[in-house]
RNA sequence: GGCGACAUAGCCAAGUGGUAAGGCAGAGGUCUGCAAAACCUCCAUUCUCCGGUUCAAAUCCGGAUGUCGCCUCCA
């Protein structure tokens, strides 16, 4: 497959670096604070690639860490009077019931800064030994990012451009203004543990590079994150591991696209932010998934209410077709009319161009796309009184439920029994509009007498005053159905 | 100020050299007691603007305009 390499700021082909054995390290939250729709892209964006490169027969190492230990979470514990553990293992906690109604799975490796301390002494200490670090006085050790000569390219900076624009806080002993903290000093009332430079902890940038050498042999593959963590992040990273091992640190670098409230970027400085819960208390994780796939991954996605009661729409129309393909299959009898060949051309058609789009830099609103162009095709078919009774067709709605299968497990979505999840859908959707289900009943099986009795205009008097509600109902073979408008 | 991304129909959105996917909304039709769903048909001679390269450009190059991001914690 190809996929747009940050560091060569194109598309490449992804050639893994030991055979089908792929490694992918991205970097995950930092556990402070519930997950926003950022960490919510993010995650599904490379739980995809994942559940992907998986699909297509890799063996795929995927590390995901957290950060149990920074200023943020320190700031949060002192806040509500708990310690930094206390907070980590809480939102840890959050994350994971966030992701796990996303339907993002387990990376295979979920390391967490604190408990690899004595791996980033270490290469902290080796970093000192090569020159390409140093300690201060009062036990701060910083990165010599001059010492290291590819340093900016990644985010394609200039070294000399930085400088000057370079901040020097008072009081810092950084021998030049670029430098960053590899091990920083403990405050007074801050966890801390024992180092080489007396107590401390360690900076940011520090745990992904000692994590990545731990439990993947670099390079890595792939390594990914959110366009932000570019630089300076994933730029010090690569100072770090390169200067550590003369190894290249990762073949590709992978960055997704921000979230954007009003094409503006959601941040909480700006206080334009949703959490996933925020969501998850009006749509169903599954829309908001499938949300999040009907962009490319590296576009800014402008995230709105509205946006997402067209993506339920979307997956709507999605499940109704798979429902009405349970509904033809269930059928025992098939004939063996004739079926047209050139049906059989256009599905497999289809299953190209889903391919090429995934190939094409995981290209996911490509693919649904032609997601929906399958499920036309069944819709032709099941509407055509021959075809749909044929031995060609019933070969067909398995090929397409079969297909669909296949897509929904890479992308995550599709993977729920239809007609469980258009109800699920419906009351849903009745609850966010405020309609009493039992109500709605009640009124359905009044019009179900009406009708009996080929009383139309009762029935139908009904049936407006359901859709005063908002409430459609539905005739069909097996009794009325309804809907919310 | 430096670096970078983006600009496609009413809206959302794919598409990196070969003649504009898909969704939503809208119009007409089939079906239906009436509806709904589903299906069929229609809906951008044109991709912000101006130049250039090419047999051929939404796609490549230059310029203009606009929007956004990074340069500070941030997915």
């Amino acid at each position: 497959m190809k996929l747009y390499n940050t560091l060569a700021r194109k598309k490449e082909e992804f050639i893994p670096a030991n055979g089908n054995n792929v490694s992918m390290y991205v970097c995950g939250i930092t556990a402070y604070d519930l997950c926003h729709i950022g960490h919510a892209r993010s995650s599904v964006v490379f739980d995809v690639l994942f559940r992907y490169l998986r699909f297509k027969g890799y063996d795929v190492t995927f590390i995901r860490n957290f950060t149990d230990i920074d200023d943020k979470i320190i700031k949060r514990a002192n806040e509500v009077g708990k310690d930094t553990k206390e907070i980590a293992e809480q939102f840890i906690g959050e994350f994971y019931v966030d992701m796990d109604k996303l339907a993002v799975l387990r990376a295979d490796v979920e390391p967490k800064c604190t408990e690899h301390i004595a791996e980033m002494i270490a290469l902290t200490t080796r970093l000192i030994e090569k020159g390409n670090a140093y300690s201060t006085l009062s036990g701060d050790v910083y990165f010599k990012v001059r010492s290291f000569e590819g340093y900016g390219k990644l985010s394609g900076r200039n070294i000399d451009e930085l400088e000057s624009g370079a901040r020097v806080r008072p009081g810092d002993e950084k021998l030049d203004p670029l430098d960053f903290a590899l091990w920083k000093n403990a405050k007074p009332d801050e966890p801390s543990w024992e180092s080489p430079w007396g107590m401390g902890r360690p900076g940011w940038h520090l745990e992904c590079s000692a994590m990545s050498e731990k439990y993947a042999p670099l390079p890595l593959d792939i390594h990914g994150g959110g366009q932000d963590l570019a630089f300076p992040h994933h730029e010090n990273e690569i100072a770090q591991s390169e200067a550590d091992t003369g190894k290249p640190f990762a073949n590709y670098w992978v960055h997704n696209g921000f979230v954007q409230i009003n094409s503006e970027k959601m941040s909480k400085s700006i206080g334009n932010f949703f959490t996933i819960r925020d969501i998850l208390d009006k749509f169903l994780p599954e829309t908001l998934r499938y949300f999040l796939l009907t962009m490319h991954y590296r576009s800014p996605l402008d995230f709105s209410f509205d946006a997402l009661e067209e993506a339920e729409k979307g997956i709507k129309r999605i499940y109704s077709a798979l429902a009405q393909a349970d509904v033809e299959l269930t059928k025992s009898k098939w004939k063996k009319s004739p079926f047209p060949e050139e049906l059989i051309t256009e599905l497999a058609e289809i299953e190209k161009h889903w391919n090429e789009a995934m190939e094409d830099d995981m290209n996911t609103a490509g693919a649904l796309g032609h997601v929906f162009s399958a499920i036309r095709l069944a819709g032709r078919v099941s509407e055509d009184k021959n075809l749909r009774k044929s031995e060609g067709g019933r070969d067909l709605f398995t090929r397409i439920k079969a297909d669909m299968a296949a897509w929904g497990t890479v992308l995550g979505i599709f993977e729920c029994d239809p007609v469980e999840f258009l109800t699920e859908l419906r009351d849903n959707r009745a609850a966010r509009a405020g309609i009493d289900p039992a109500k709605v009943q009640g009124l359905l099986d009044a019009r179900k007498e009406a009708r009996a009795n080929k009383d139309f205009e009762k029935s139908d008097a009904i049936r407006d005053e359901l859709a005063a509600m908002n409430v459609e109902v539905k005739d069909t073979p097996t009794g009325a159905t309804w809907d919310v408008q």
